[in-house]
DNA sequence: CTCGTGACTTTGT
DNA sequence: TACAAAGCCACGA
C-alpha cells in the first residue's frame, strides 16, 4: 500500500509548520522566524515563507497571520500583500504610519 | 556536487 | 526610518 500521506522530511516540517501557523489566534500575529523557531527549525524562517507559499489549494490556515520580523508584510505579490494586509485589518491588527505592525502589542507569544 | 532562488533576519551606514 | 550587503537554509535543475 502506497501512503496516501507522504512523510518525508520535509513534509514533516511543512506539517509542523502549518500547525504552529494554525494556533495563532484571531486578532493576533507571528513572525516567520518565530514560526519557525517553534516547529523546531532555528533561522529556518526562509523555510516557513516557503511552506506558506506551497500551500495546498484548498487547505485553510490563518496564513495572513504571519508577517517578517520588522513587523511588515513580505511577499512576492504586492496583491496579495494588499489581501493580508485588509485581512488582519479585518482581525483588528493596526498599522502604524510606516506600514508597520507593532510587534510588541500584537505579537502572538 | 555546484548554482540559482526565495512570503527571512541581522547588521551596518 | 530606509536601504544595502551578507548570512542562512532547504529545494530543484
Amino acid at each position: 500500500m502506497s501512503s496516501p500521506e507522504p512523510s518525508g522530511r520535509a513534509e514533516l516540517r511543512r506539517m509542523r509548520i502549518y500547525a504552529i501557523v494554525d494556533s495563532i489566534p484571531l486578532g493576533r500575529i507571528s513572525t516567520y522566524g518565530r514560526v519557525a523557531e517553534e516547529a523546531g527549525i532555528p533561522r529556518g524562517a526562509r523555510q516557513v515563507g516557503a511552506a506558506l507559499r506551497n500551500l495546498p489549494k484548498g487547505r485553510v490556515l490563518p496564513w495572513h497571520r504571519v508577517i517578517n520580523a520588522a513587523g511588515k508584510i513580505s511577499h512576492a505579490s504586492p496583491q496579495q500583500a494588499h489581501r493580508q494586509r485588509k485581512l488582519l485589518a479585518a482581525e483588528g491588527i493596526r498599522f502604524g504610519e510606516t506600514n508597520k505592525v507593532d510587534l510588541g502589542t500584537f505579537v502572538w507569544p
